[in-house]
DNA sequence: AAAAATGTGTGATTTATATCACAAAATCAC
DNA sequence: GTGATTTTGTGATATAAATCACACATTTTT
């Protein structure tokens, strides 16, 4: 770990990008970069948490352990913040974050986070935007998941990885077919076999862990019509 | 509607509670009160949104409408603010809100809950931790969604109105059969089906929309199974 | 390179819950 | 208060998806 140099970091988050030059000299002062390998994790559930974790590069998975599976809450991608409701809402962690890549995360010291914000309205203000479209977008998960079934579900996490996460209709599954179903909510087995449906109906080509997408407007109407 | 004079406003939000007299009397030349009777909408998804809505009594329901059902976001008791991601996530709704009993609700002007933002640093901090909190209560309630089923969640949602709602073990239900079941994720007759059972099995006692929890502990075991 | 562990595909079976169908009860409108 | 509408309960049937079972493929370990 090293302190960071937050004046002249490139990756700054729209928060951030607000502050002044004597509130970033604050922040990187309260302010350690770490660096992450696949599969590492960066913060567990029912730890401390007394650090708000800011992605700067990478891809991370949110994770909830349930009583007899575990939940893939969302995928992180770069730059974002992790931990935001979980530092803030709670001083004990309610899920984990662990890297699907090679990932570097800053964590800034909650005194100092509280300090900017309480310095800083703008910087304040554009974290309560954050908030408040995290809430939106989870509502709207939630409703898909008990509105679609698994095959239109599926679609849409597909899109999501290729028009959000990685910008291209070919890329490779940063997930394993299990950790595939913890995110969309059902079976190892049921993934599996939709998947075989989605290659068979021409809709996507899977090559181990790489997929393309071949028929985006069908797969479009399947998430659509769940 | 008329003016509101929130500096002796008794029903206060934390957040405003940390408001000094001049910042309550900017609020209150911002602020309108509307009382709504039960089943009349306090705001509608899709209009435009401007206000932040703050429920000072009463109970509404928020919902979503999808594309073959209807699905009820949640339950929301006064005092609380009912559409901050709405309002300040997006220009337009993403949910409707429905008064499900007598309501009083205060419209704040988006711009004067802007300007308390920018001036009053303890203010925006009271909303952050609100908005964090809300996060973590709904990716909650989204693992019991997956991993519960419809028995668990029933007992679930039952506790929560006895805990949360109506602090007594004895309650009028604020909704119809069809409405819990949008509550709760199923079909109006499968919940009807299971409150059947937990009638016979002596864990509540049903009187039309009357319901009296007989058996408390086996009702939160069930909760919590599943 | 062999052995062990992990991940994946696919058939057979089971199950929770949706859907359909209809009668009884409650509420609303005039 | 009577008819119309909405709400509710309950049986029969259908179905998406879970679970079980096992072979095959891939990755990791030694």
């Amino acid at each position: 770990m090293e302190y960071a140099s937050c004046s002249t970091c490139l990756l700054k988050s729209k928060a951030v990008k607000s502050l002044g030059e004597n509130e970033l000299h604050l922040l990187g002062k309260g302010c350690v970069q770490a660096v992450f390998k696949k599969g590492e994790t960066i913060f567990k559930e029912n730890a401390l948490s007394s650090n708000i974790i800011y992605l700067q590069t990478g891809l991370a998975k949110l994770m909830i352990e349930g009583s007899h599976r575990t939940q893939i809450l969302k995928i992180q991608k770069a730059p974002c913040y992790l931990g935001l409701p979980t530092t803030v809402g709670d001083k004990i962690n309610h899920y984990s974050a662990v890297a699907l890549e090679k990932t570097v995360a800053c964590f800034v010291d909650m005194h100092v986070f509280k300090e900017l914000l309480k310095i800083s309205p703008d910087f304040s203000y554009e974290i309560i935007v954050e908030l408040c479209k995290n809430e939106l977008a989870l509502f709207n998960k939630y409703v898909k998941l008990t509105q679609n079934q698994v095959y239109g579900r599926l679609a849409t996490h597909l899109l999501c990885f290729a028009n959000e996460m990685f910008l291209s209709d070919e890329f490779k599954l940063p997930l394993k077919r299990k950790e595939l179903a913890d995110l969309i909510c059902t079976s190892r087995e049921t993934i599996s076999r939709q998947l075989t449906e989605l290659a068979d109906e021409k809709i996507i080509s899977i090559d181990g862990q790489n997929i393309r997408i071949l028929n985006k407007s069908l797969l479009e109407e399947i998430s659509k019509k769940g």
